[in-house]
Formats: structure tokens, C-alpha cells, sequence
DNA sequence: TCATTAAATTGATAAACATCAATCATTGGG
DNA sequence: CCCAATGATTGATGTTTATCAATTTAATGA
């Protein structure tokens, strides 16, 4: 890993707090790469032997049964997957795949571990991480039980809308396929759920999306932070 | 708090680490408390005060949006909930209600944040705690999104059959309201997936089920331990 | 034991969602 | 620019699930 990349890995949360001697131990055995969209970084049911780190692109989570597959997440910089599964050393329930060109930080798992061991202030950023990524995951379970699909389309496009300036266009930075994986749905059900939101000021063109009446989007979406905060 | 009850609690594996001092500070604001059934521990949306853990009986997580309610987890002994909001002094994301009569111990949430900022070995156990909870709610997710009410319920009965023994027979431990509600599904159709089941060897009488065919309800089931192993 | 209440089941119907197929639109490579 | 491949949309149909209502069953309290 190139001693210049080094600084912004280290102004991560995660890693911010650790001390110097912790850091460097650890990013001896670390490395920063670059893989192209649609490659498989790791896989479900396999021992978890990296930390995973995104620093650019994006990453999905992606989990299958039988021959039935579904998106449980998308991880954008700066974020870490497979925490839970290396600090437990035991297998990913999730696979991940690159769903862009992206550089991931990969860190040794052990090395998690024995940093963890050793440094106090590691293991609080650790638990600070890992009580964001739990309410993450409740909050998605949340949405999948308790809301319909166009439900969760419409909440998902009014956080996206804050997230990108709420100036009442949505940038769309995945492919609807895996928009539709991640709501839960068919891509059938995605395109017939933005025609559902047609009636309610959402146009559609391509990547881009107009909230031309964001009040009566909402009046339909019925956002909770309780669900649709990503701080909380 | 009876002073002899302390040596169950601090056999839990959240606490057995900790030092006698840490464990002594957190006890001296903690209480153990029975509650009856159907009491509200804690409300969605309010803040974490208090760490809850299920020293007996049963609590049921619950969350809420609009007129619909759904049930997010049971948790029963010996297992905490809302550790995540406590740590992060955040509000919740559930509510909690008890399902039958329970003791549960309440320590201050100042309490656990300050014991965990002091004491590195109950860090580690918080983050041994947290990242099964994050991995428990992946599991559900995965369940939720990749299979359909009827196999949820068959991989329900065997889960809690090889914890009752595996020798043929469950007995339900909560009404079929609340499964219904766990399992993501409405009353009615939880009567309909047993009666689906029927055919598959489940013998439904009151809340104890017989598992006739248990190979033949494996086959429908399907069962994967990446969500079914309550251990992974 | 009996009456009342609550839970569970069953039936009918509607809504939400998936599957399959055809068509259209977009993208990428030669 | 053209063509092939891929993604998205639309239509038809089927499946899963929810809602509403009626009936049956089980539990509770006097």
C-alpha cells in the first residue's frame, strides 16, 4: 500500500482514534486496491479473513437462496462491511460485489482482532460502528415488514433527494435491477411502482428522477426517521 | 436489588469479564424487577435510559409505523436488547413489551457507557454482543426477503424443535398472533400455512405441534444455517 | 360450571407481488 | 454508424398475502 494513501485511511472513523503504533501494526498487512465493477469480492458461507473497507465506488451485499438472490445493502465510501463476521471469526452471511469501478481497503482479520485486543480506543470506535451497522440492519427489517413496495420506493427517493441536495432531482448512481433487489422487489415491480408514483409528481427519465411535487410524495411515502434517518 | 441475585447476573457473558469494581459501580443503579404480561418496557422513539436484560420470561420487540405493527424479535434468557441505542445515546427503534412474566434487569444507560470507556474487557464483550445482534437481524432480513411465509414457518417448527430436543414435537411457547407476527404474516395466513403443512407431516393440535415427517418437512423448508443457525 | 371474551380457523374477496413473454430503449463494441 | 447484448417497460396471468366476516374453539373469570 502506497505511504500516500495512508492519511485518509487513517482520518477514518474507525480508525482515527487507535494509536499510532496500533495503525501502523495494522497497515502492515493491509491492502488498497482497485477492482472493477462486477467483481466478486467475497463470498457467502466463506471464513470472513479480511476486514473490507470501500474508500471509492460502491459495493452490494448480496445474499442468495437457492436460486433466489437479493441486495441487502449497498456500501458507499466511507464504509466498512463484514465487521461482525471478522470480529466473531466466523463465515459472511453476505456476498459483496463491486457494482462500480471501486478501491477497497482490505485488512487482515486477525489483525482486527489483535488491534482490537490491544487498543482500547479501537475497540469503542468497533462498537460504535457496530451498534450503527445493527441499527441499520433493524431499520431495513422495519421497512421490508411494515411497508409496502411502492412504500419503500417513495421513502427511498425522498432520502436520496436530502442526500443529494434536495433541489428536486434524484441522480440515480445503481441500476434499477439493483434498486428494484434492494426495495425487495422485481424489476417489473420497480418500473410499475414508478408508474404508481407518476399520480404523485415523480418523472422519471432515465437515471434522473424530478420530484416535481415532493409534499405529495411524502403525503404517500409517510417517512419515520424511525426508519428513513440514516443518522439514527 | 437482593444481593443474591447477583451472582446469576454476573455469570452473564456480558458481564463475567468485567472487573469486580466495574461490575460493582453498574449494580449500585441497576434493579431487578418481575413485571406481569403485556407491560411496555419501552417505547419507539424514545431515549435509551436503561439497558434491559431478559433475566426471565419473554419479551417481545415491536415496532410500529402508522396502524401497523409488526414483531421484530422475542428475546428471551438470558439476552439484553436496545444495547445498540444505549451506546450510541440514541433513541429506539423498538418498542419492548413483555409476553408472559418476566424479570428483567434495568441498568442506567450512563451506567454501561461509562463502565465501557473504563474497562476494556466489558468492551470486548459489548462487541462480541453487538455483532451477534447485527448478525441476528441479517439473518431476519435474509429470511424476510428470499423465502415465503409458509417456508419461514417450516423453518421455524424445525429450529425450535431441535431446541426442544428434536424429538418430534414443539411446544409453542407464545400464541399464534405473535408468531404470526414474527414470521411476517397475518394470523389468518399463519392458520393457512399450518394447514399447508399438513401434507408435510405437521400435526397442529392447540400450541403443541407434532412433527410427523420431519425429512419430508426439511424438504420444503429448505433450511441453510447462513440463516437458520441461531449460533452463526 | 357457565358465560363471556379472546384466539383461532375458515371462506370469500381484494391487493400486492412474482413470473413469463413481448417490445422498446439504451449501451457498448466493432 | 450498425448491430448485438443488456436493461427497462408493458401486458397478461398466476401466486402469495392481506382484509373482512362468520364460525368455531379455547381460555378466563365469576
Amino acid at each position: 500500500m502506497r505511504s500516500d494513501d495512508l492519511p485518509s485511511v487513517r482520518a477514518l472513523a474507525l480508525f482515527a482514534a487507535m494509536s499510532d503504533e496500533s495503525f501502523d501494526t495494522l497497515m502492515q498487512g493491509a491492502f488498497l486496491q482497485w477492482f472493477p465493477p462486477q467483481v466478486t469480492l467475497i463470498e457467502e458461507g466463506h471464513i470472513a479473513d479480511f476486514l473490507h473497507v470501500v474508500v471509492d465506488g460502491a459495493v452490494e451485499m448480496i445474499a442468495r437462496h437457492g436460486d433466489r438472490e437479493t441486495t441487502m445493502a449497498i456500501m458507499e465510501p466511507i464504509s466498512t462491511f463484514i465487521l461482525a463476521a471478522v470480529l466473531r471469526d466466523s463465515v459472511h452471511l453476505m456476498g459483496a460485489r463491486t457494482l462500480a469501478r471501486s478501491r477497497i481497503l482490505m485488512i487482515p482479520a486477525t489483525g482486527i482482532r489483535d488491534a482490537m485486543a490491544r487498543d482500547p480506543a479501537f475497540t469503542q470506535a468497533i462498537v460504535w460502528e457496530l451498534a450503527g451497522a445493527f441499527r441499520g440492519a433493524v431499520k431495513a427489517l422495519k421497512s421490508a415488514k411494515l411497508r409496502t413496495g411502492v412504500e419503500r420506493l417513495a421513502n427511498w427517493l425522498l432520502v436520496a433527494h436530502d442526500q443529494q441536495g434536495g433541489r428536486g432531482v434524484v441522480r440515480l448512481t445503481i441500476d434499477k435491477r439493483t434498486l428494484a433487489a434492494l426495495l425487495g422487489m422485481t424489476p417489473e415491480n420497480l418500473s410499475r411502482a414508478f408508474a404508481t408514483l407518476r399520480r404523485h409528481g415523480v418523472e422519471v427519465e432515465g437515471r434522473e428522477i424530478t420530484l416535481a411535487q415532493p409534499s405529495e410524495l411524502r403525503r404517500l411515502a409517510r417517512p419515520t426517521p424511525l426508519i428513513d434517518d440514516p443518522s439514527l
